[in-house]
DNA sequence: TTGTATGCGTTATCAG
DNA sequence: CTGATAACGCATACAA
């Protein structure tokens, strides 16, 4: 089924078929001629093969996602934003899940040097290979040489978090950090070594529950004077009141927690767990708005996305 | 940067590269004239083009995977699973994400019509349309004429959660149902039906927490009853905790509750929900099992993946 | 073992 | 307003 069998059915050229379908067909191609050959397509169940199309026009309409875990709910908002966003602009997205594997990343800028994507949205750390400059790339949560960037203000969430702990009197607080050296993480440590009165106590665990936990576990045995916990993520949190309820210490009271992101765990947590919410939706939209401006030939200047302070019940002040 | 610019940069025809590069050179090229081929394209960082490889060949190598809400946990296991195995087969997925709205859904359909992809895994309960019978689709958690299917065991899941209420000497079992018309959620209905002493008290919601929570309060003020209730996820498992939650009911003690999928969110709940664990991961590898075969030209059966019963703390017998 | 020639389905240029 | 015709980059049958 191509755009012959099309011409051949109505009688038109093939040429007359592809202005139709490329959109180009206004003021060239007249109404009745477009409508046959439409209806024409129709009946067949032509479509235009979108291989053809790329290899001529050198465009794909489609740009790739790269996240490190797709089974942290956070992305999967990241991707509906940019999806949502794509699509309006006539864009396919391809979501590759790296599963925390810095080697998958790459494979994926290999998809848009093979011409499958006409750019790409990367959730990492790693600066592409061969980056000349000049590939439509958009970093996100990281700030790469010559790469425009989408950000969410952590600076600002994490300040408010700990200044918020600071407020109830807390002095001992430990920091539950993510082993993952990627930026968006340093500025939590930043803020948290700014803010929290030396010496910090901090313990280091992947983006896990129970990794988590046992992180969690650790940093409140080695330290029991703590009277709070910054968590980097809200499923870090989650490890916290694992590790809690096993040391039967009570949250609040015993015990102040903050986490990060907004997740949807974060609200069924007994208490809702406190946390600076951020709107995955929200990055991944501008996020593509900045690859679709890189797509067009302009220079996107990086953009960063406010987060909020989401008081809940799991912090409170330190005990007498 | 073509296979062109490379057979001049060492001298060869274009073939020759061709030849090297779609692995076929085996027999065909002495191994002197491949190294100095590989070594130039190395040199030169050349990647085949996909879309002309894609319109020669008809082949993509590319999946799209069709789901209706990656926002949910579920369904990023279910991807982490297909891509495995899809990559270690050599091919990409591409994920849709439809934001649970069916016409998004036959969208995808088009991109296997557009040649973009080789086939499609579709979690959806609508056939796709125009579906002629020969096209390379598996469609999972849901039955549909002509396609082979990879399904959970969700009625041996559920008859289970069930026959544990039941044995701990529940009666009164309410049913937090799905809103959404799909064979997974049927399967759950038709086993609380068939299990349950009629009249069931069922009340259905999103599959999102507040709708969750929203739809528990109505169930359990129209029916105070009730001393347990069996949720199709264990989304809307958190939802009825937090209902309980706000009309003071503790469990298990005054309500026991059973969730399904196994998900995170199920083991930070406090206390830790009893639920079906569906391994999604697996469920998206041998989703991709059944579509590789598909597109080996073969007739693949359709499969089923068991399930577990995980009973924690959320279930007791009923009080008094 | 390697090179030549051709076509995949489309878009784009140019005549008519 | 419409129709020939030439690429796009690769794979492959066939010739050498």
């Amino acid at each position: 089924m191509t755009s012959i069998d099309v011409a051949r059915r109505c009688g038109v050229s093939q040429s007359t078929v592809s202005l139709v379908f490329s959109g180009k067909a206004k003021g060239r191609i007249s109404a009745r001629t477009e409508a046959a050959v439409r209806s024409a397509a129709e009946e067949l169940g032509y479509r235009p093969n979108a291989a053809a199309r790329a290899l001529k026009t050198g465009a794909a309409r489609a740009i790739v996602l790269v996240v490190p875990d797709i089974t942290n709910p956070f992305f999967g908002g990241l991707l509906r934003g940019a999806q949502t966003a794509a699509r309006a602009a006539g864009y396919a997205v391809a979501l590759i899940d790296t599963d925390n594997d810095r080697e998958w990343g790459s494979a994926s800028a290999e998809a848009l040097r093979a011409g499958l994507a006409d750019g790409l949205l990367l959730f990492e750390v790693d600066p592409p290979p061969r980056a000349e400059g000049g590939e439509p790339i958009v970093v996100i949560e990281s700030e790469s040489r010559g790469h425009p960037s989408a950000r969410l203000d952590v600076e600002g969430g994490a300040d408010a978090a700990l200044r918020h702990l600071l407020d109830l009197g807390h002095r001992r607080i430990g920091h539950l950090a993510s082993g993952f050296d990627l930026p968006t993480f340093a500025a939590r440590a930043a803020a948290v070594d700014r803010l929290v009165p030396a010496p910090v106590a901090r313990a280091t665990t992947d983006l896990a529950i129970d990794a988590a936990r046992v992180a969690a576990l650790e940093l409140l045995r080695d330290h029991p004077d703590l009277t709070a916990l910054f968590c980097d993520d809200d499923v870090v949190g989650a490890g916290a009141y694992l590790a809690a309820r096993e040391l039967g210490l009570r949250i609040p009271d015993d015990l102040s927690v903050v986490g990060f992101d907004g997740l949807d765990i974060s609200r069924v947590l007994d208490p809702p767990l406190t946390t600076v919410i951020a709107d995955g939706a929200e990055l991944g939209r501008v996020a593509f708005e900045l690859l679709s401006v890189l797509l067009a030939g302009g220079q996107p200047r990086s953009r960063v996305v406010e987060v909020a302070l989401d008081v809940r019940g799991s912090t409170g002040p330190p005990r007498g």
